[in-house]
DNA sequence: TTGTAAGCGTTATCAA
DNA sequence: TTGATAACGCTTACAA
């Protein structure tokens, strides 16, 4: 298309003002720039990428890897992509995706090429290979989601130990003293990093609290109704008087539908909180009392610490932990005990 | 990181003789070859991606967008996204990711910067506005399924239609005489482009074969499976004998759950036949015959066109249908009147 | 406030 | 079979 020059032949002025005013790294005159943005609009300029690269030594791409396990729970990841793609835009990066082999291989690709100014790390696993990769490259590297070993690495992740504690006190302090988590299918206790997380935190602080609690998964290898509703069961006929749901929207569904089933009220005959849900609990055919993974906090936090390290002073090696938010919907009570509603 | 002429130095040739040896376009003499790469491995040498683009006029990165809308069913375009990752890498190319309203600026902005050779569309809504842009933009650009108005595109998708007829011939010759389809979720057929193919394809063809048929979605914006049993006792009251299932994973588990709750054994007292799905049918609790839409075959089909536009005589626009395949289970067989089985 | 010009690291043309 | 070297289109000191 239109070039620099062209630009500035039609605007009358040299090619670096043109590059000054569009990139606004020098002071230029009111109405030059105008001018110039004018021109540039009609002709519709953009700068050749590669040239913007070469001379600059700024890319304005993100690597953004994930593997893609198999056992990926796909529209949770969507949700991280997207919120990743619109916050890196909105800074000027476009995203450069490394799946497969290429999301380890990649890396160091994009790193020895200069194909990218940063890497964001999505989908992490407990034991990452990527971690290694990430302190032998030579541009920054964001974790979103954190490793077990995170010396020396960038991280940003929602504050599931407090957003746990949160839950266990919230209804411990209204008066529940059984209480029971239904959590992710199993395999995610094994290649995910943070429902393990969940899972001790939300066993110490209930021992802390003094409540009788339980655990259980909602499938093996994916939700499957059987499994929920089984443990489910146990909880309730252990004397459970609060769940906290930790999974996805259809595990959410089939507790809320087996509830109903055994004419139970949330909110009333049983509180329900949901812990660390990334989808739109308000779609739920229960309102229920969140507290929620938002993908675009941090996916957001993940952008703005990458384009940070592009900056003057390199980052510092930190777990950034985004605190979580409670949001009520009238699904956690006191408790009625189960003698009078049987 | 290693810079050419560093290459070139630690192997004793020149910068050119560098670059024509790695690159491939100019014969070079075998063991000088083995010195440069032996040198380039060892120093961990990759051309530096913007001076390639900007000498080579190639970026070998192609943009691909994808909406991503709320009702995008995520497992299976998940399945699209990293198939065209795969096969794209394959052929040297990264995928740059454009989705949200970047699926549609993002197109006119990296044609006009230079910064992909080649434009990929997945998603494909019947009107979709990327039509037109990938009218105006000067790179190729592909589409991974059909718009209404194809015209003066490059499309590649799934026979969808023959797929359908397949499906139902395959019914039909077994001797089957009333017949019926599950589909997708009613919005599927507003916003996306082949679930209305395979719904008149069926309609068309069943008429055509004089059988009689039904047709019923799947829920409303999602799978739901109370809708599912209600069409399918439907479809069973109105003396179907054969099912053609047309959807996700969940809406082929909750049928299969209800023909056993029913103890009607598939294959033998009612024939089930999966049309154009995108999941391993191989995961489903009993075997079904199949005619799958296999995203690796459109995609690597998209990427292989791709990567001809780029080459010395330009595409011309097609619909590139790829031809179904049937893949037995043992799910199909000769009816048997209803009148016995009750 | 603006202009001049030196790179940035390749690819590809032209010679040898 | 190989080597020089002129682009490629921009950014950014350095001057004015």
């Amino acid at each position: 298309m239109a070039k620099i020059h062209e630009v500035a032949e039609a605007a009358g002025v040299s090619i670096s003002t043109v590059s000054y005013a569009l990139s606004g790294k020098r002071p230029v005159s009111p109405d030059t720039r105008r001018r110039i943005e004018d021109v540039a609009r009609a002709l519709g300029y953009e700068p050749n990428a590669g040239a913007r690269m070469l001379a600059g030594s700024r890319t304005h791409i993100f690597a953004l890897t994930e593997p893609l396990r198999a056992d990926t729970h796909a529209p949770t990841h969507m949700a991280f992509v997207l919120a990743t793609a619109v916050a890196a835009r909105r800074q000027g990066y476009d995203i450069l995706l490394l799946t497969d082999e290429q999301a380890s291989a990649g890396m160091r690709r994009v790193a020895a090429s200069d194909l990218a100014d940063a890497v964001l790390v999505l989908d992490v696993a407990p034991e990452d290979e990527r971690v290694a990769i990430a302190r032998s490259i030579a541009i920054p590297t964001i974790f979103i989601g954190i490793p077990n070993d995170s010396e020396g690495l960038v991280c940003v992740d929602l504050d599931f130990e407090a957003a746990t504690r949160m839950a266990v006190d919230r209804v411990a302090d209204a008066g529940h003293r059984r209480i029971a988590m239904i959590g992710q299918p199993a395999v995610a206790y094994r290649r995910s990093n943070f429902p393990p997380r969940v899972r001790s935190s939300y066993e110490a602080h209930a021992r802390a609290r003094g409540l009788a609690h339980s655990f259980a998964v909602s499938g093996e290898t994916q939700m499957d109704a059987v499994t929920v509703r089984a443990g489910l069961a146990a909880s309730i006929d252990a004397g459970a008087t609060a769940l906290l749901l930790h999974g996805a929207d259809d595990m959410h569904v089939v507790v809320l539908a087996e509830l109903a089933a055994r004419g139970l009220e949330v909110g009333r005959d049983i509180s329900v909180l949901s812990v660390a849900a990334s989808f739109d609990s308000a779609l739920l055919p229960t309102p229920l009392d969140t507290i929620p993974l938002i993908p675009q906090a941090s996916c957001e936090r993940a952008v703005e610490l990458a384009v940070q390290a592009l900056g003057p002073n390199r980052l510092r090696p930190a777990v950034h932990l985004i605190d979580p938010v409670y949001i009520a919907a009238g699904s956690v009570s006191a408790p009625v005990a189960i003698a009078e509603t049987a």
